[in-house]
DNA sequence: CCGGTATAGTTTGCGGTACCAACTAATGTA
DNA sequence: TACATTAGTTGGTACCGCAAACTATACCGG
């Protein structure tokens, strides 16, 4: 198998899946970045460098990307009372259900895709990223 | 094989892909964007709007793209004698040479990820994209 | 030939994203 | 108590993408 094949692949394919991603997201009228923020969001309460850190952003960025959820009412900063600095981010209700919806809407989007993979194809996808996609990578930031 | 993992399989894997890809963009100096554009030019000359086709882009964001590219020296634009209107875009010497230097950057960047491949994995990973994913849209701009 | 319409592309204005550098405020430490 | 460190924010810059308005050229019916 040709390697710039494969790359080629990998590439379109990524682009297609964030595409419908952003899809999924344009339709209930947020970013791909607030997105993500809501998918770390849902099972976890971080302060943000550590937000920073999964999302790979810097801390400003970061600042910025809260902020404008805040303002969109879908996430609220925790001062934490052990340290005046930190402040923990965390869902709202309606962030919460935002989150459970695009959830679903994903998984709609990508639907087409997955029903086109062999369930054994399936199974070495989730083998292959969980074995060698780094969930955090090695602290670039 | 649990539907929600293999949506966060794809998405994780496609986040990977881009980041890598990012990597190698910035390590030239370039956005994701302007790499996407190198790359349709590496074997096309095309007019605005079919540009705007292959990126699915509005055709004020490909203009706002290629003219920054053109500042660059990346690219130049090309007045069509045949119509006053049009004008066909193509890389520059150094933006060809930029072309070939990211394709090899991007080869190296997914190097590990496709090492961990079988070669029926490949196969398989490349006809799954030939076959399911559009290289172009059927038209929704 | 001429006036109206269609088309290619640009410009403008807006919001969002991301970075870096500088800053503020709270904490830790010598 | 003075100094350094740390968490987070702010300000400035550049880029991205869109929609709407605009320019200029081409096309077409009469």
């Amino acid at each position: 198998m040709d390697r710039g094949d494969v790359v080629d692949a990998l590439a379109q394919l990524s682009w297609h899946v964030q595409s419908r991603i952003g899809d999924a997201a344009a339709a209930a009228g947020v970013s791909l970045s607030q997105l993500r923020l809501l998918g770390i969001l849902r099972d976890r309460e971080p302060e943000m460098l550590e937000l920073a850190r999964f999302l790979q952003l810097d801390k400003s960025s970061v600042s910025g990307l809260v902020g404008r959820a805040e303002i969109r009412g879908l996430v609220e900063r925790m001062p934490l009372p052990s340290d005046g600095r930190r402040v923990a981010v965390r869902l709202t209700a309606s962030g919460r259900a935002l989150a459970a919806g695009l959830e679903s809407a994903v998984e709609e989007q990508l639907a087409a895709l997955i029903d086109a993979m062999s369930d054994r194809d399936q199974v070495e996808l989730v083998q292959l990223v969980t074995e060698n996609v780094p969930t955090l990578p090695p602290s670039r930031r």
